[in-house]
DNA sequence: AAGGTTTCGCTTTTT
DNA sequence: GCGAAACCTT
């Protein structure tokens, strides 16, 4: 078949399995996605109904991704002409995106109000905020309350481990360990507050997606009678709830297909558990079907050799070195340079190179633990005109008028909103918190006509200007409010009301205005202004619309990336950005051995993102932003501690600190007296303690 | 009661 | 170099 010819024998085995549930192995750049997108194609023309074919991946491109090369392949192999293409595999999507289609279906049987928001984590928090203030645990003096932030981190991860708070709290946040019961109540609000606003969180997708598994056997039975088949790409980033929901979803593991490698396991903050992947098999009798993919056909023997060996130090893991055909090429080189400043020109430089050679910047990509830990980089890039795109760090959605765009959106949607109507009713002039509160208590703002809504303005004394602004407001969401508005027009509609708030309220409303009107320009993408608010909390557009000049679609750029988002991902060249202990591993990721051995993934994710070249950059030399108490704000810090010294002959040693180093020991060689080591202040600083 | 200003404390990774 | 809380002015 036409499907099978470009596999290996593995990959083949992987895409004929039939029947009982397969664990798929598959190292970095071994073929995975051609594999999984492989079978899809096969079990379709092996007569399965793509409507019946559940594809689970970790985000929204990887989904993208998948459908595109298997209806490409089922292009190929039905010996279809041209571009139709057929809404291939309507169930591909993150378990968060194919959870809440889930529910919005189920929702009248299951009493969810079918009108239900999903909100990201920025208004989780916000809501998580609001109950934290009204219990009174923002001002607690002396032990100082979690901020908000850390609540939602514990909420969501007790939610997604599913373990017990006090457990929890000892494990991740032993100082917060004397405020479980405090936390318990605060959880207890903040759930009853989401369910009074008909608001679902991201975890809210995943657990009431469990709980309507759990609470009703005949739906469990009807939601795995659904699927035919089930496909589960990066396993290893799966956590507790995620694999019971998935277990329901197939008891006895027909037609269940999962497809990862713990050593690219990176989502541990995020409750993932590689006891997952590596427990699979036995979860089912007779145990699952593995398949280990380990020829390698992204990278060079050199770049994989010294990838490999950083994995080789990690104290445990499942035996497997991958190995390519490929045998020439350069060693990746490990570049010392003076500082972040040397780092960010020493990188330009070698980008430019590069391109002169024949490399896109495209087929280039500079790599970093943090998102801040480019912005050096990302001036000198400025200064130099060469165009990048960022992934990772802020998002587009994130930014406030973004926000209120689509909190105008929302409250029209979903009436009991009061996270979106207060943030609506305190822009407007003279409306505080104490107003907005007010207002929302009369409930009347969430009818459907002006005359209602009017009703509950009187009931206030309001200033002159406050009842001026609020008046638009009001005939606004009932327009936006009556049955069968025409979408998209709403968002036109919305945009208008809020530009003169805009104008009033921020003095770069020029630039703002213009983030809106590109998301004007999103919207008759989507179906229905419930699909619009539902996919883009989920699916955030990637890259933000800076004002440094978003480089259009067929211009050439340069990718810059956390190395969390580089997950999946490959390019030619890739650039590792601060090598040195304390950027990597992170400061903040040193306290236990678990910890440390996800941030060794990381370095190992990274490095086998390139194919051809690899630098890894190590600047002597480094602002730590922590220490502005030391006059000397710079610190000496040492290269990573997963590339020991042991390993430094798989490596090229390079940049211009290397060669004044080489040229320095030859004088040394001839004058005499030995230059002094670097300092390491920090282990000093700490050893005083 | 709102809204602007200052000061203090913390600072990852993402669906 | 950022957000939240306290402080101060209208």
């Amino acid at each position: 078949m036409a499907v099978l010819h470009p596999l290996n024998e593995q990959q083949r085995d992987a895409v004929l399995h039939v029947d009982g549930p397969l664990l798929v192995i598959a190292g970095a750049g071994t073929g995975k996605t051609l594999t999984l997108a492989s079978r899809v194609a096969h079990l379709v023309l092996a007569g399965a109904d793509p409507q019946r074919i559940l594809l689970l991946t970790f985000s929204r491109r990887a989904a993208q991704e998948m459908t595109h090369r298997a209806g490409r392949l089922l292009h190929q192999a039905l010996g279809l002409q041209g571009h139709q293409g057929a809404p291939l595999l309507p169930w591909a999507g993150t378990f968060h995106s194919v959870g809440a289609r889930l529910l919005r279906e189920a929702a009248p049987r299951i009493g969810l109000p079918p009108d239900f928001s999903v909100i990201d984590r920025p208004d989780a928090e916000d809501l998580m905020n609001w109950v934290r203030q009204a219990q009174g645990l923002a001002h607690t003096d002396g032990a100082r309350f979690p901020l908000k932030g850390t609540c939602l981190s514990i909420y969501s991860r007790a939610v997604n481990s599913r373990v017990p708070l006090e457990e929890l709290l000892d494990a991740h946040w032993p100082w917060c360990a004397n405020h479980a019961p405090a936390l318990r109540g605060l959880f207890r609000a903040y759930v009853a507050a989401k369910q009074d606003q008909h608001l679902l969180d991201y975890d809210d997708l995943l657990l009431a997606w469990h709980e309507m598994q759990q609470a009703s056997p005949e739906l469990a039975a009807e939601l795995a009678g659904r699927f035919d088949h089930v496909l589960v790409d990066e396993y290893q980033d799966t956590n507790p709830l995620q694999a019971a929901i998935l277990h329901a979803l197939a008891p006895q593991g027909r037609g269940l297909t999962v497809v990862g490698d713990d050593a690219q396991s990176i989502y541990s903050f995020r409750a993932a558990e590689v006891r997952n992947i590596l427990d699979f098999p036995q979860q089912f009798t007779p145990a699952a079907r593995i398949v280990t993919l380990a020829r390698n056909y992204r990278a060079t023997q050199p770049l994989l050799a010294a990838a490999n060996a950083v994995m080789a130090l990690a104290p445990e893991r499942f035996e497997k070195a991958l190995w390519s055909d490929l045998a020439e090429g350069d060693k990746p080189r490990l570049v010392s340079v003076l500082n972040e400043a040397a780092q960010a020109r020493w990188v330009a430089d070698e980008v430019l190179r590069l391109r002169e050679g024949g490399l896109k910047l495209k087929s280039q990509a500079v790599l970093f633990r943090t998102a801040t830990h480019s912005a050096p980089l990302e001036l000198e890039l400025a200064r130099r005109r060469i165009p990048f795109v960022k992934f990772g760090g802020l998002k587009f959605l994130e930014a406030a008028h973004v926000k209120d765009l689509l909190s105008v959106l929302r409250w029209a949607q979903n009436p009991s909103c009061r996270l979106a109507g207060f943030r609506l009713l305190t822009m407007l002039p003279d409306i505080g918190p104490i107003r907005a509160r007010r207002l929302l208590d009369q409930r009347a703002l969430e009818g459907c006509t002006l005359e209602e809504m009017a009703h509950a303005m009187s009931q206030l004394a309001l200033p002159g200007p406050a009842r001026e602004a609020l008046l638009p407001l009001c005939s606004l969401l009932a327009t936006l409010r009556t049955p069968g508005a025409p979408w998209p027009d709403d968002v036109a509609l919305a945009v208008a009301w809020l530009q003169p708030h805009l104008e009033r309220l921020h003095d770069d409303h020029v630039v703002r205005l213009l983030d809106l009107q590109q998301l004007q320009r999103l919207a008759p993408g989507f179906s229905s202004r419930e699909r619009f608010l539902t996919e883009l909390t989920l699916d955030p557009p990637e890259a933000t619309s800076d004002e440094a000049g978003v480089p259009l679609i067929d211009e050439d750029y340069l990718i810059l990336s956390t190395l969390h988002s580089a997950k999946g991902q490959e390019w030619a060249s890739v650039t590792l950005l601060n090598m040195v202990d304390g950027c990597l591993p992170s400061d903040l990721s040193t306290g236990s051995p678990v910890q440390l051995e996800e941030e060794r993934r990381l370095l190992y994710v990274g490095m086998t993102r390139a194919r051809r070249h690899l630098q890894l950059i190590v600047p002597q030399r480094f602002h730590v932003t922590q220490q502005r108490a030391l006059g000397d704000r710079h610190l000496y810090a040492g290269r990573t501690r997963f590339i020991p010294d042991a390993l430094l002959p798989l490596f090229e040693p390079d940049g211009p600190a290397e060669r004044a180093r080489a040229s320095e020991a030859e004088a040394e060689a001839l004058k005499g007296p030995p230059t002094m080591p670097p300092i390491d202040l920090r282990a000093r600083l700490r050893s005083a303690w």
